[in-house]
DNA sequence: ATTATGACTGCAG
DNA sequence: TCTGCAGCCATAA
């Protein structure tokens, strides 16, 4: 193929992110990870950036230093529509709008 | 080819 | 506790 998409070249990126069940979210780094690419934490960022409008991008978290799941995206106007599109679908946030990862993280295979 | 940027993380001060 | 910065690596300029 010639003119490979950004779309082909994130494929095992948007696998993983649209196995992720409603009501649950994964970190960047996790996503990275299952998709093969354990150091590529900021290019499944970039991919969502650029992730098709079906994509349910919303459920691709930071990780805080505390462990916690968080939006940390720049632009604050999309980082509320993450946090409205998030609780809509059941995810909740603490008082530090932070997210436990214990409760909501989807994660088949730490358990 | 070189430099800058970022929807990431983790360590150091 | 909070900030800054250093690794990280694909894209953009």
């Amino acid at each position: 193929m010639q003119g490979t998409s950004k779309q082909t070249r994130y494929n095992s990126i948007f696998e993983v992110v649209e196995r992720i069940p409603a009501g649950f979210v994964l970190t960047y780094g996790l996503v990275a990870g299952y998709a093969g690419l354990p150091h590529g934490a900021r290019q499944v960022g970039y991919a969502m950036h650029v992730a098709p409008q079906t994509l349910p991008w919303q459920r691709v978290v930071g990780l805080s230093r505390r462990g916690f799941g968080r939006i940390s995206i720049a632009d604050p106007l999309v980082a509320a529509i993450q946090r409205q599109l998030l609780e809509k679908e059941g995810v909740e946030f603490n008082a530090n709008d932070e997210i436990d990862l214990n409760r909501f993280a989807f994660d088949p295979i730490l358990k």
